[in-house]
Order: C-alpha cells, then sequence, then structure tokens
DNA sequence: ACGATAATGTAATACGGTATAACTTGAAGA
DNA sequence: TCTTCAAGTTATACCGTATTACATTATCGT
C-alpha cells in the first residue's frame, strides 16, 4: 500500500489516517451494535491493518471509545446546528426536538453511546469529549426562543432536555404500550415542547412580577 | 434445556441455589461497574463454583443480564410502591419522582442496566422482564392521583417518566454544569412534578369543555 | 427401597478479543 | 547520509465466553 501524501498535521504515516479512519469504522458498529459492538480487532481486520496497529492511536479501547463519542457529538451538534438554522413554521425548539427524537430513534446505538454509556461520566471537564457536549447543550439554550435569562433559562432546558431524553429511551425499549402505542412520537415530543413553552412564559411572568 | 421451574422446596442440589445466587451477586456487580462489569467466570469464582457452572442455568450471559434486569425491576418496584404508600404532607407523585431518582442515582449501575442497556429491547412482549417493567408503569400511572384517564393519563406519565429518566442520566454524566450546578436534584424533580400536574389540569379542563 | 433418570456440577478445551513486547519500515531532519 | 522516531508487523500472554464429555446426586416410578 503506497503512503499517502505526508499532511503537516499529525499521524499520517503508513496507512494514511489510521486514526481517523477507525473512528469513522467505529461509529459504523456503534450505529448498528451499540457501545458493546465496537471491537478493536474486528476494525483493524475491516482497515486491513494488523491487530495491534490501532494501538498506536488509542492507549486502550476505553480510548477508542472515547475518541468515538466525541465524534458523534460533533455529528449531532452539526444535525442540531443545521435543524434549528433552516427557516420553517415551526419553533426553533421544536425542529431541535424533532431533530433530537430523529437521530436517537435512527442511529440508537450511537445515541447510546452518548447518552447512556458511563463513557460521558468519566469524562474529565476540560477533555475534547465534554467541550462537545457542553456545545450540545447550548444549542439547546439557543434555540429555547424565550424572554427567560440565566438561571430559569436552563431549567426549562434541562427540562425539556430531559424529557426528550426519556422519550427516546422508552421509544426503544418498547416501553410505549397500552394507548401510548397509537399517538406516534412526534406527536408526543410536540406536547413536550408545548409543555415546556407553557411553563417557561408563566415562571417568567412570575418572576418579573417579583422583580418590580 | 429451559430454565427449571422452581420445585416446591427449596432447590438444595449441590451448591443449593445457583441461579438465585448468580442473579444476586450479578446485581452487586452491576451496581458498582455497570452492566459490562458482569463477568460468568468471575462470579463463578465468587460464589465457589466452577467457571462453567453458570451455563446450567443461562444459556449465555445475556440471558443471566436478562435475569438480572428483571430482578432489579422487582426491587425499583418494591421500593416505588413502599414511597408511595407511606403517609406523607407530599403528593404520592412527588414521593415517587423522588424515590426515582434517589435510585437512579444512588444505583447508577443498576439504573442503567434497567433503562439504558439494549437487554430491554430485546424482552419479548410476555417476558419475565417485560412484565415487570410494565409494573413499573403502573406505579406511575397510580400515583398520578389525577382525574384524568385513559390517553390523556398515560401520556402524562409518559412526560414525567421520561423527564425523570433524563435528570438522572444528565446528573450522572456531569451536563448539570453552569448555573444547575447550583440547584439541587431534588429541587429540579420538584420542578418536573409541578410542571406536570399543572399542564395536566389545564389538560382535563379542555378536554372536559370540548366533552360536553 | 432401589434403580433409572434427569438435574447439577466439574474438567478439559476451543475460540476470540485485549493488550504488550520485540522487531521492522520509511519519512524527516541534523 | 545516517540517525531517529512514528507507525506498523509478528508473536505471544492472558482472560472471558462457550461447548463437550464426564461425574455426581436428588427425585420419581416401580
Amino acid at each position: 500500500m503506497p503512503p499517502r501524501p505526508a499532511r503537516k498535521a499529525l499521524n499520517t504515516y503508513h496507512h494514511g489516517d489510521l486514526r481517523d479512519a477507525l473512528v469513522q469504522a467505529a461509529l459504523g458498529e456503534v450505529e448498528l451494535g451499540g457501545p458493546e459492538a465496537i471491537s478493536i480487532s474486528a476494525l483493524a481486520k475491516r482497515l486491513g491493518v494488523s491487530q495491534p496497529a490501532p494501538y498506536k492511536h488509542f492507549a486502550d479501547r476505553e480510548s477508542l471509545l472515547t475518541a468515538v463519542t466525541a465524534e458523534a457529538f460533533r455529528q449531532f451538534n452539526a444535525i442540531l446546528r443545521e435543524s434549528i438554522g433552516k427557516p420553517s413554521r415551526r419553533s426553533k425548539l421544536s425542529r431541535l426536538a424533532q431533530a433530537t427524537l430523529d437521530f436517537g430513534l435512527r442511529r440508537n446505538g450511537v445515541y447510546r453511546l452518548m447518552f447512556a454509556s458511563r463513557i460521558m461520566a468519566c469524562a474529565p471537564k476540560g477533555s475534547e469529549l465534554h467541550v462537545a457536549a457542553m456545545e450540545t447543550f447550548e444549542l439547546l439554550l439557543e434555540s429555547l426562543e424565550a424572554p427567560a435569562v440565566g438561571l430559569l433559562r436552563e431549567r426549562s432546558a434541562l427540562q425539556i432536555w430531559a424529557a426528550l431524553h426519556g422519550v427516546v429511551m422508552l421509544a426503544e425499549q418498547g416501553l410505549l404500550t397500552g394507548q401510548l402505542a397509537n399517538v406516534s412520537r412526534e406527536e408526543l415530543v410536540e406536547d413536550i415542547v408545548k409543555q415546556t413553552k407553557v411553563a417557561l412564559a408563566v415562571a417568567v411572568k412570575a418572576a418579573d412580577k417579583n422583580g418590580r
């Protein structure tokens, strides 16, 4: 295999850019089988390198998963940014919520890696991963076109965020049964959005009154 | 081949009751290290049996995890039942919500097994596991001391349920930063409960008007 | 009571994935 | 050029899963 042109950037020797190729390939695996599906040796075989080669770029499996998760967050952020960017008759918040639901169900393996594995819990505060995750929250705040500021705004964001995750998880696990099975997930999410907006408006009004 | 139905008397063969002992020991492991921490061979060693012994009771690791998850749901249900049973000045819903938060943070490994692994997604509808999980939802419905019935009731339950899960996940993953870090989790959960109650009351009123 | 039988456990082993050590290759710079 | 070091290779140790074949003991039919 002829060595590709070396880039000024790091890590472009024999394979070309094994590090990045590993992350991308791993994302593909996770998409299908969830976080457990990532296997160093399987990835190495798939990329045509020897089994220990990946260890030149990642200390261990955990380390690879962390990088993959960070990349997943960046992709997710791009999707969210686009969803709240394009003009629509719906509110930014509603679009972001629907995009999250869509991502959570369609790319559920990746979603689980991001929000339901212990990877995140281990990420130190300034890390690549933590930064990417915080940016997601920033996007949510941005989409909350509400008069509220500061803590009130953050609390509202948290609530809608939490509720969204919950719907994705419950839907994926088949716990939407009974009469709920007949309601579309989009509708459920729209409920959540509406409820959050109403509650926020009420809270803002109350805060205003108290404020003066 | 199929997991033996319980005998009349206590199972006291060679080990005593290896099947149950495995489930209990596994729960302990999960509590510390999450679902990934379960290792058949480690459990066997810990219980003083040979490594392949567990395979007499569970076809594979997956099968053990499923049984452990079901047991976790039963324990969780018992906790919830107690929390909404005991008299208190707080509402049943509020108590159930706080109990859920407490469980989710204190026994986070078990919590992740129950709500964030792919185990649940694989559980067929009539299975031991699915039944136990549905019972959890029933308890939630019961705690929703609201006038609503049918779909409206279920939708409200879903929303508070989802929001609760979300708070647990976000808290565990260190995403409660900024000003939110200064708000107690109990307070955040109380917000959610309040918001749900208000929204439900509004919806019921609207439904009543439309109904007549 | 007793022997058949199935449930339960053990020993031996194959297999696959993680990780490390020691060696090879080739690009870059003194 | 030749030294160096990042990146990749082969070989190997180790651990966990799972299966097969064999041993043991409780339970049940007669």
